[in-house]
DNA sequence: CCATTGAATGACTACGTAATCATAGCTTAG
DNA sequence: CTAAGCTATGATTACGTAGTCATTCAATGG
């Protein structure tokens, strides 16, 4: 008959025929002990069921073995695959993932749990504003990282992507092929990616010559449903556009939505573009051209820069950022391409 | 000066003139303390920024304010859904979410969580094997709900969407609309939810004299680029069906592309269903005829099974069933609809 | 006016572990 | 042969809170 309340390690202690303290130190994986011990203490905790207390164990050692993760709105696929990514990686080491969310307090309530000790650290994948808490938690040495979007002027660890370049890679691709009336569905400027994204566009655009005439341009919410209004908008203009970049391929897959319900095919009317190649750009039904980001390597440096901070608190803050590629695919082909020239990459 | 590290209860109570229980009524909101002793306390708290320090708070109370919850992997769709619709309904609850993933050694992971009591309950929504873990988890009487997937011999709270029945209604859908040459791509049955649909599907077609032939049923994982091979497997047939029925939407949105890649026009030469109406589904490139799971429901279901289980170990294990509603999209339209007619709903 | 009640608070202990300190036995150098 | 050093272990304390028990003081009733 087992006893009801999980066995501690003064249980195991007795049942081992040892002192609390040995447990512990077998537990803890120390050396110093005696193989014949060890063995008899494992034998024991197999027996009785026992499994440290993962609370009482970090009381004393203040790791609690959980990272804290904050996402946009899962929604957007492009934080799917991060959170997916993350908890692929983390799960790997033997840690934790604690879910938040930006919607509603996720980012206060994320740094609200460092200061309770219930997560030993944090990754933001979704920094907005530049929130005084987050300030705050910074000053207090609290150890987070930034990974995909950033915050020029925070000093700590922050990994991105070059989204600047990924912006000029597209006004060069679009004039390269002859586009003339180029729109922009965008986000807003408080999110670093829209605003590196949307800097290097109108850069490159405007060294070329090609200001974008603010008609062109929307400026809405990170949603489906706003990029296929938006798309619905630019088409609808006296002269429309023959191409559209938006700011992210959430916005993009609404756009080739909202062109599909105005009968405006796509590439023969009007092209479209992305970035951040999530799953669904891929997908030959929706074929999207779109700018690449190395999600599993921004993912794997963020977890890297966080546990060395975690072993090592002092660092200084360090920036990783990775280059982009352009994928192209049937949403900016010349023409419809043969359905055997599809085959997924 | 603020002291480096975060002020506790004593510090407080030292602070603010009153004993370390003084501190603990307050915070825990009991009522018996005199209003301006009180205040005293609260003020004192804000100036030392003092916090209950989450750990230390469990390790008493054995509540750490924590659910753990296990999705499939999440480049399923719906599990994206389900994840987000659990983390806002929990989050709305004070609660925290700790996630983990069926892959790799999630289940049990989830499982020795609770028993180290990181997690105050459990909610998986990706059961599949009837794993031994599972029911040492009950007898123990772990606070665990299954949703989503479920286990018909397990004597704890289920919730889930009548399967059964929406296999039927495709049945009678495909046959009402004059198929014939019905092929069915299904995944494992180790899942209830693919037994579950297969079961109704099947049963429904043999009531009204349509087996199924062998030839036409592919069984495979569950993922994008499975759903479009087995989709041109089933094109290559010498005989190929006027109409698939996908298990689940992740299959059905790889057919569509496995069909597309054959110039395989859907839904004039053949139709094709799924299963869960995830968002993808009712995008207007995509617009795929499926069964609508209440995903919302089964989610805020789970979570008040869990939390009245958490409050009253002792009570009956209890199973909710939610109906399903079949959304015809143009995936099975007798002919291409105007785009006018597609608006989103 | 004294006994009784109740509200408000303080002293103290338990939760389960890690870590420090102390000790016993055994080995090794001189 | 003895002092020093090392290894394996036990005894004890600390982590920060919740909850139990005890105490004080004012209010109430007969």
């Amino acid at each position: 008959m087992k006893t009801k309340s999980t066995a501690t390690s003064k249980d195991l202690a007795l049942a081992a025929g040892v002192s609390q303290a040995t447990v512990s130190r077998v537990f803890r994986g120390e050396e110093n002990v005696n193989a014949e011990t060890r063995q008899r203490v494992l034998d024991a905790a197999k027996l009785i069921d026992y499994r440290p207390n993962a609370l009482a164990r970090a009381m004393r050692t203040s790791r609690l073995g959980v990272i804290g993760v904050v996402v946009a709105r899962l929604s957007n696929p492009l934080y799917t695959e991060i959170l997916c990514a993350l908890n692929e990686v983390l799960a790997h080491k033997g840690l934790k993932v604690v879910l938040w969310d930006t919607e509603g307090t996720g980012e206060v309530a994320a740094i609200d749990a460092i200061s309770q000790s219930l997560v030993d650290g944090l990754i933001f994948a979704a920094v907005t504003r530049n929130s005084p808490v987050l300030h705050e938690a910074i000053r207090a040495s609290a150890p987070l990282v930034l990974i995909n979007r950033t915050i020029d002027d925070l000093s700590c660890d922050q990994v991105s992507s070059d989204n600047h370049a990924g912006g000029r890679a597209v006004a060069s691709y679009l004039l390269d092929h002859g586009k003339r009336r180029i729109g922009f569905i965008s986000g807003s400027l408080d999110v670093s990616t829209v605003r590196d994204r949307e800097a290097g566009f109108l850069e490159a655009m405007a060294e070329r010559g090609h200001e974008i005439e603010t008609s062109m341009i929307r400026r809405v919410p990170f949603s489906h449903e706003s990029g296929r209004s938006a798309m619905q908008s630019l088409l609808d203009l006296s002269d429309p556009p023959d191409a559209v970049f938006c700011a992210n391929d959430l916005l993009a897959l609404g756009a080739l939505d909202g062109a599909y319900e105005r009968d405006c095919r796509v590439p023969e009317d009007c092209w479209i573009m992305g970035f951040d190649d999530v799953e669904q750009a891929s997908w030959s039904t929706l074929s999207l051209t779109t700018v690449r980001q190395p999600v599993q390597k921004i993912v794997e440096d963020g977890v890297n820069l966080l546990l060395e901070r975690l072993a090592e608190p002092a660092l200084e803050p360090r920036r990783i950022v990775h280059p982009v590629d352009l994928m192209i695919r049937r949403s900016t082909a010349r023409a419809r391409l043969g359905a055997k020239d599809e085959a997924k990459t």
